[in-house]
DNA sequence: TTCACTGCAAAACGTTTGCAAACAG
DNA sequence: CTGTTTGCAAACGTTTTGCAGTGAA
């Protein structure tokens, strides 16, 4: 979860426009949008443009720096755990938890062998009510 | 897989536009997207329209008629298979597979907890490279 | 007559691209 | 100079919506 050390060197060559989306993404606690990226990425960089806050996100999966969440046909959120995880996702508010499930890995030789695939990752999701959503009275 | 003889009631309410759709959908090995079900419904029903295949779609999934799948920011994917079950999806050519695993509802639970949710449905989602893919020579 | 559904066109939404200008090596 | 990146605007693919017209109960 904090810096990977070995980042460094890949985060001083970032470009300021590139720094300031990981750095927004690596400071918020939840999963963002580039909407909401965007917005605040302007507030640190008022010049920064939508295209480059898309454009920055790409070369940052890319890089291995940020990862991409997409539930649904909803924009996608950036998540700045890159390490395997799972996603529990509220059927009632959309809200996303992190989830560290893990026996979900040891799923993955079963499901490649089934598929017949070259196994590269595996992702869990559950989905169903928050426990903010529980106590609202009206369902 | 089969239809479900509990279905047919309701099968038999639907409109004709809603009937092709499910038809369709239902008449396909894979998974198609909406563009795949209008163009296949047209041929059809050659006057069926692409907002009636969306409204149509929209209906069945709410009836539990079929499900729908979201990978990427790729096209939804609409299954005939209703039931619980998990996918494989190859990173080079989007294949989509079916995936049986029992295991994953194993892993509800424990998930809920960790989230605090009350579990609805959980979902796994392994990906890699599919067994055509591996075979062609240009990595 | 009522109410749900259709078909069309247009809009909405998230995302990507073409391009000229700015920049870094 | 060369190649990369930026910012803008326009385009793109997918999905939804407004609305008038249709059809069944």
């Amino acid at each position: 979860m904090e810096d990977n050390p070995s980042d460094s060197a890949a985060i001083e060559a970032l470009t300021p426009q590139r720094r300031v989306v990981l750095e927004v993404i690596r400071s918020s606690m939840g999963h963002l949008t580039a909407n909401e990226i965007f917005e605040e990425a302007r507030r640190r960089l008022s010049t920064i443009s939508y295209a480059t806050v898309y454009n920055s996100l790409r070369h940052l999966k890319q890089a291995g720096l940020v990862g991409e969440l997409n539930f649904g046909n909803a924009a996608s959120r950036y998540d700045r755990d890159t390490a395997r995880h799972d996603h529990a996702i509220c059927t009632k508010c959309g809200t996303l938890v992190d989830l560290y499930i893990p026996a979900t890995i040891d799923l993955m030789r079963a499901a490649a062998e089934q598929a017949d695939f070259e196994a590269e990752s595996i992702h869990l999701t559950l989905t169903g009510v928050c426990s903010g959503c529980r106590l609202v009275v009206s369902d």
